[in-house]
DNA sequence: AAGTGGTCTAGACCACGCG
DNA sequence: GCGTGGTCTAGACCACTTA
């Protein structure tokens, strides 16, 4: 019982585990400090470290410097979610993807716009709308906005060919932000851009990057009924 | 521009996070490698591996053996998304919250349902319907089927007091699984449940969870209008 | 074959936070 | 105060992958 030779820290973490679902630890229990487990696991403090960091980031340990590490008393499960590129999703169903830009201006954003993109009340910015199809049938409806001022190459990319998002990727990579997900009626112009009918339950995803404390682009993705995001617990 | 000072791990993230977004390190291009770092952030090579395997895991680097480090080419932007309890998400908003069980039986679950949970055919699971109350509004209406092969006390359990959820997280934790969210149109069922129309645009939450290869719950949750799901990036 | 990241070690010091 | 986890170091060996 004593002897369990672990080697790597991924040993380590499996017989942790294990010992928090087989409830040899319980929840909400203190376990032993790292010194110990590293003299019964017969590896180095770091490697039992190593290990405990990698369970605690994944919601099942919660540790405290002196206090110690205790199973979590109600573990949180978080999920990863990537964020999919339109075109990538589609082709991994093996539908071609295509694009279609509908309109494409800088015009003065509507006040909740600016709010959320925290533009001045006279700022410009570039208004996109788009469909991206899956085999020729719609598949997203794309409202976006670019704060043109912080992106003034925007304005004479061609969009008709590339698609923005795409085109944000490669021009302004590593961002922060934010994304929400929500269901919403289709109204006459969104039902009428996905083939729809109008008050059809669709999927909202919205989005908003930030490069430090400026807006990049505010995105409403309007999916065609039918679709659905997984993500892995 | 040589002597970066790097102290902690910390720092040489961010100097590293810094050059990825000011692009002194462009977009798929080869970064020097550990070695090299260390002695140009004068710290150890164990410090710098600690900094870039922490910006591989955002998805800003990628990192091969022999290969090196380079920074993403279309960097796979990740969000975290932890599931909520119920009972917190609704007091977060300082709202209150209460939960009503409309019906519990144990039956034999329509096809669709055995074959997602891997239940054979003659199989019985708990099935649970149950409201949950914001304001003593209604927030969520739960259709929940529960493996009872697997957890024969949930049988037992009184579902009126406690919600299936908690109860689960007590008796049934450290699990794995998928959750898929979509947009939905209410039914005449869930219309009355939630208060509102039928044919109101919902967002639907499904989740499943696993012991190992047994299933444990099969939940839908259907939230009132407006409910939205917000990620950070 | 050789260079890169991946990992382990033993030891050390430190920061936090409980009592 | 003092025990705990957090981190850094220098050195070592290994595994993988490309050239």
């Amino acid at each position: 019982m004593s002897n369990r030779r672990c080697d790597s820290w991924k040993d380590v973490e499996a017989e942790v585990l294990r010992r928090i679902r087989t409830r040899v630890w319980q929840q909400g229990e203190l376990i032993p400090n790292e010194a110990d487990l590293a003299i019964e696991f017969g590896c180095s403090r770091s490697t039992v470290n190593r290990a405990l960091r990698a369970v605690a980031e994944s919601g099942l340990l919660e540790r405290k410097r002196k206090a110690g590490t205790r199973v979590a008393a109600n573990p949180a499960h978080k999920a990863d979610f990537k964020i999919p590129v339109l075109r990538h999703e589609i082709e991994e169903r093996k539908q071609s993807y295509s694009y279609r830009l509908i309109a494409s201006q800088l015009t003065n954003p509507p006040a909740p716009i600016r709010s959320a993109m925290r533009l001045s009340s006279n700022a410009r910015a570039l208004h996109i709308r788009a469909l991206h199809l899956a085999d020729d049938k719609p598949f997203v409806y794309e409202d976006r906005w670019i704060n043109s001022a912080l992106l003034p190459a925007a304005s004479k990319a061609n969009f008709t060919q590339t698609n923005a998002n795409e085109w944000l990727l490669a021009n302004a990579p590593f961002t922060t932000g934010t994304i929400t997900f929500s269901a919403v009626t289709a109204n006459r112009t969104e039902a009428k851009q996905l083939g729809t009918q109008p008050k059809a339950a669709l999927f909202k995803a919205e989005r908003i990057t930030w490069d430090g404390e400026h807006s990049i682009t505010l995105v409403r993705l309007l999916y065609a009924p039918g679709y659905n995001v997984r993500m892995t617990i």
